[in-house]
RNA sequence: GCGUUAGUAGCUCAGUUGGAUAGAGCAACGCCCUUCUAAGGCGUGGGUCUGGGGUUCGAAUCCCUACUGACGCACCA
């Protein structure tokens, strides 16, 4: 497809005094209103260098700026070039694009040879996958499909919470009060109750943390009954946690989780220690961050067994060995900020400058009307529960609007599971958010079923379109209705988010693209018959809503929803 | 206490990294299906961008300050 960008910019760079093609580039803006053109190239910054007003550069500029074929017009604005792109060029570079490159479409090789790992959802084995468990696993998912999609070789970790001192306790908890035939026909549940009651024991006898300390220290030196224990809690875990991301369409190449790395943290330990990184306080070993404004961060606790934060940076180091990655991205809430910013100084303070292509994801918490979730307390919501609701919901509006309709159970579950996972990435990341059954089964405005619908239509118009529609010769000179120009302009735009979205980690910007989209797209359906009797419009119109409903599958992709053809 | 982060319409949120008249959805009210999917479209009302200073041609956006919420700060993960 032909760059718009880059071509401007190139006009432009003659008539600008001091500016590279590049800083033209990014400086060009799309403008607030689409009634003033394609792009915008704002002039306040040349009034410096050039000592004119900036309406007075626009003005020459637009004035000089000769017209290449790609342009229809340009004018000066309040100090702004505003640049009209040629229709018929625009539509044909756009639809043929999207034409050849299908599923492909928004792709990009920006990641060739790159590898990039994602670690995401990293749930806690023995307790429940929750609301709050649904904010990482989803980003995760979509920045894992966003970087393939952006050519990288992509490599997705769920890194298990299922080793530490929470493993002492559930083992002291199953010896004392639990067994293995409840745990195995109700796994979740039954290790969750037994999790609950020693934390009410401890509360009233300390001596339940100690022994609980005491038993993960067994496990860490390999204790036969600590480790058979260990691997029937994580086996039962598991089998339960596959279940919900086969609903989500989730998917890891590793399940290495923290246990992993314990047989490799004694060769780092040491490696720390000849580096001189180390000094012991208070009989436990700890690496001094003041001179970075930073608390000391704790690595080994004083009876010698090892903290979470000793497990991330032997798995960083693992990483960069076994994967030699080139981005190593933890989706993991904000929450844990410092830790990622201690033991990211603490991998540097090894020496290893590979430390730069580590990032932290953070997002913000969910949260309950009534408070912060809490297992230990009980107040939570299950995801797996949600997920159900909201496909039950979605059974009974198909019921309603659409009785007849084939796969009836397929739809239900593609919309209901995609409209809570859509609210999910609809906002920026980082916003905390408060978790409301009402909010989540919404099935209209800007939500996940309102854009699977406006792809559904748009399959609709392409079945009953001739059935020779694809192979006609299209005249793209005819799409010169306002509304199929702005369609046409998001359609452009549509690799340039998916870059956008990779660089900030942001899926959100994808989100929001394809609800925009189909906004846009659905006034142009209103307004506008695309089945009419002047072929050569209809075809080309036909090439516009293929363009559409390509763009909202791709789009729904990435961000983990599936696109079906009927609703 | 220190640090991080957020504060935009009644509610939930965007706002292209300092630019043009601050935009959507929900909720409310009123319209539009004999025509390609009404899970749709159109319209109306709704804003001291938390308060106060500052920086400059220009601030929701940058700086300072106060307030409010969330999170974090040594043997949990």
């Amino acid at each position: 497809m032909f760059d718009f960008k880059q071509g401007i910019s190139e006009l432009l760079v003659a008539k600008t005094e001091g500016l590279t093609v590049e800083e033209i580039y990014a400086s060009l803006e799309i403008p607030k209103h689409s009634d003033m053109g394609d792009f915008a190239f704002p002039c306040f910054r040349l009034a410096k260098t050039m000592r004119k007003a900036p309406p007075i550069i626009a003005g020459e500029i637009a004035a000089a700026l000769e017209t290449a074929t790609f342009i229809e017009k340009t004018e000066a604005v309040a100090g702004y070039v505003n640049v009209t792109l040629n229709k018929g060029f625009l539509a044909k570079e756009v639809l043929s694009e999207i034409k050849a490159k299908k599923e492909q479409y928004g792709s990009s090789t920006i990641g060739a040879g790159k590898k990039a790992i994602v670690e995401f959802s990293s749930t806690n084995i023995a307790k429940p996958f929750h609301m709050g468990h649904i904010r990482s696993t989803m980003i995760g998912n979509a920045l894992y499909r966003i970087h393939q999609f952006l050519g990288y070789d992509t490599v997705g970790i769920n890194h298990l919470g299922d080793y530490g001192t929470q493993f002492g306790k559930l083992i002291v908890a199953y010896k004392k009060w639990g067994n293995k035939e409840q745990v195995e026909a109700n796994p979740i549940p039954e290790l969750l109750t037994l999790y609950v009651k020693f934390h009410e024991e401890a509360e009233k006898d300390p001596s339940y943390d100690d022994e609980a300390r005491a038993w993960f220290k067994k496990l860490e030196e390999n204790d036969p009954e600590a480790h058979e224990l260990w691997t029937l809690f994580r086996e039962v875990s598991l089998k339960e946690f596959d279940r919900v991301y086969g609903m989500l369409d989730v998917h890891f190449d590793s399940y290495a989780g923290e246990s992993f790395y314990s047989d490799k943290m004694p060769a780092v330990l040491t490696e720390m220690r000849d580096k001189g990184i180390m000094k012991v306080s208070e009989g436990a070993e700890i690496v001094d961050l003041e001179a970075y404004g930073m608390p000391p961060a704790l690595i080994t606790k004083k009876d010698g067994s090892t903290l979470y934060i000793t497990r991330d940076i032997t798995a960083a180091i693992y990483r960069k060995n076994h994967y030699n990655f080139d981005k190593n991205v933890y989706v993991v809430g904000s929450a844990q900020k410092l830790h990622f910013q201690q033991w990211m100084k603490i991998v540097e303070l090894m020496g290893y400058e590979w430390v730069k292509d580590c990032v932290h994801v953070d997002f913000g918490m969910v949260a309950l009307e009534e408070g912060s979730m809490s297992t230990r307390s009980g107040r939570i919501v299950f995801l797996e529960d949600v997920l159900k609701t909201a496909v039950e919901k979605t059974r009974q509006i198909i019921e309603d609007k659409n009785p007849n309709l084939e796969n009836k159970e397929d739809v239900a579950s593609a919309v209901g599971i995609g409209a809570i996972v859509f609210q999910e990435l609809s906002n920026n990341r980082i916003k905390d958010y408060t978790f409301s059954w009402e909010k989540s089964l919404a099935f209209e405005g800007e939500t996940g079923p309102y854009v699977q619908y406006t792809h559904a239509r748009c399959c609709s118009v392409i079945r009953k379109a001739p059935k020779d529609w694809e192979v006609q010769d299209i005249n793209f000179d005819r799409l010169v209705e306002k509304a199929e120009v702005e369609v046409l302009r998001l359609l452009r735009k549509f690799p340039e988010v998916v870059e956008d979205a990779g660089a900030k980690y942001e899926p959100s910007l994808i989100t929001r693209y394809i609800v925009d989209l189909a906004q846009t797209f659905n006034r142009f359906y209103h307004d506008h018959s695309i089945l009419v009797d002047d072929e050569a419009l209809s075809f080309a119109r036909l090439a516009l809503v293929n363009g559409v409903r390509q763009t909202l599958k791709n789009g729904l992709y990435l961000i983990s929803l599936k696109a079906p053809e009927k609703m």
